[in-house]
DNA sequence: CTGAAAGCGCTTACAG
DNA sequence: CTGAAAGCGCTTACAG
């Protein structure tokens, strides 16, 4: 097959002519920038719509100096477990992008350093970027604070000088493990995910902060971080039954779906036996039995507020520098509270 | 946090001018194009080698009437076992772009219309789109056809005008099934996904095939399709062993999790009683005992094609209108053969 | 309130 | 081989 494009000509040029205004007249009247008589100002948007003009906002762009295009980085290698929150958060991205009329361009990133982010900077082709889930050393985030980019990381960051926004995993860990505290269990095991990301970091500040609050000094022994295969799991889980905890609190939903096979393979009833609570209540769980009782966030809203707070930021709107949003406990069968 | 904006002001007048030659010249340094001396051709590019000087792509396309931008349109709504395609593919997609100096910009849609894509075309921020994974009834493929907006079909079409490339699912379902007929066993179930999708219906198609081949007759009682929920496939789980078959061929790794989870709980052994086969070799799998058979395709590559082939298109080269990529048997210990 | 003109940073006939 | 000029489709001081 051979490509015949077709080109739909008309310009505000075009419309000017029209209307014998002048391009001057025409561009006002759209963006309602510059003063302009009321008529006039209708008389061209009821032609435009008319025509179903719509002006080219890359020629726009050209002249203000402007994309209207924003980054969105994100992983190109992360696992499963962690795919609905990129898909989530994704789709409030690009709708608040749409609302404001902007466009959200991808950049996968492989490793640490991406050189299709600094191609993209370099042909500037965004307003600004978004990156997502930052890892412990960022090496986006030091290129893009060297190249003076506006960005904001989805997720969070030690820098305290970079913008970010967050779900509050740390107070959701630790309200979670106080309802397993104030249930009258202290012995609580922790399974979590590889320390190079910040989240797991988090989490895990949030699980101290509920011992802090009742006062009951935390064994470090059941907090047993960097599991990141379905062997340190296993041998995680088992380490934890010997060590006789009444409730293990699992990272994700990955490690989550591990313990609860290797409880059930020993028999041991979850929650007689046995409690056990998730982070991030994902499909992966969905069919779980019993039902496992999780924090939720919700990604999408993330998104939305992310990007709501980047195109601020473009614009000289002075915006918070750390947000943080809610989360949600839902209490299912395998806890007893 | 307010934003500070730095400007890299360097352009094309300024090289010409530090190089005493026109911006004419400098163009055509940069882009081979027209005439040029060796030498001045030399003496530009090493400058802006030196100065490290990136000419503003945005700005060329204004000139040339194009964007250097394709979008990527994607379900906002797919499901987990979805995910690591449509994944691996936009990592080959973007990939490709990268190499083309394209960038990739990202169109979530929900539900069948999309008018962020709509927003998009009407804008011209895209030389072309790549579709993914198509419904049978796909009224995106029709509007990009309507407005003449080149695109390609990641994916099956039944439109033969419409440009496609896919994973041959079609010969690789009958490639399985033929292995499991030729084992010997002509009872052979399948449980597909929701007839809305192509994919599924092709897949379907060389599960016919291998019968046809062989010159057994099909049973059609013996083949579920639309099993869209867990409900749906755990009924025609049980449907298919009182059928008294000998083989389940699942259409994708959440019903092949959940078959085996419906036979683990019937007592029923894989694969001494019951063989059983799935498609995709996805991580939803990866841990399950007894491993699984199951289909592979190289998604990744997949994205490179497609990309590779609207790239071409875009530029006027003439197009294979279908293609279709190979496909893997991974036999492992879920079945006999 | 309105418009002519210059400009955003490139490309590309056209002429030399 | 090289360059002046017009043009891509907008915006925005500046002047009236």
């Amino acid at each position: 097959m051979v490509c015949r494009m077709k080109d739909s000509k008309i310009t505000i040029a075009d419309v000017a002519d029209a209307l014998h205004v002048s391009k001057t007249t025409v561009s006002r009247a759209i963006s309602g920038k510059g003063r302009i008589s009321d008529e006039t100002r209708q008389r061209v948007l009821s032609y435009i719509e008319a025509t179903d003009f719509k002006p080219n906002v890359i020629a726009k762009g050209l002249a203000q100096k402007k994309t209207y295009n924003i980054a969105l980085v994100i992983p190109g290698d992360c696992n499963l477990v962690d795919m609905p929150f990129f898909q989530n958060s994704m789709q409030g991205i690009c709708e608040e992008a749409s609302a404001n009329d902007y466009d959200v361009m991808l950049v996968p990133v492989t490793g640490r350093h991406s050189e299709n982010l600094e191609r993209m900077i370099a042909n500037k082709k965004v307003d600004g970027v978004i990156l997502s889930r930052s890892l412990v050393k960022d090496t986006n985030a030091a290129f893009l604070k060297e190249e003076k980019i506006p960005f904001v990381m989805m997720g969070t960051s030690r820098d305290a000088k970079i913008l970010q926004v967050d779900n509050n995993h740390r107070a959701g860990c630790c309200a979670l493990v106080g309802r397993i505290l104030n249930s009258g269990i202290a012995r609580i095991g922790l399974i979590g995910g590889s320390k190079n990301y910040v989240v797991n970091r988090t989490r895990k500040q949030g699980y101290e902060d509920a011992f802090l609050a009742v006062g009951i000094e935390q064994n470090a022994a059941l907090c047993i971080e960097n599991c990141d295969s379905v062997e340190k799991v296993v041998s995680a889980t088992e380490k934890l039954v010997r060590a006789d905890v009444g409730a293990i609190v699992c990272m994700d939903d990955f490690v989550c779906s591990v313990v609860l096979q290797v409880l059930a393979e020993k028999k041991i009833q979850v929650p007689q036996q046995m409690q056990i609570a998730s982070f991030y209540d994902s499909t992966l769980l969905k069919h779980a039995k019993p039902a496992v009782t999780s924090l939720w966030f919700d990604d999408r809203a993330l998104g939305v507020l992310t990007c709501k707070i980047l195109l601020q930021y473009i614009q000289g709107i002075k915006v918070e520098s750390k947000t943080l949003l809610g989360y949600e406990l839902v209490i299912r069968e395998s806890t007893l509270f």
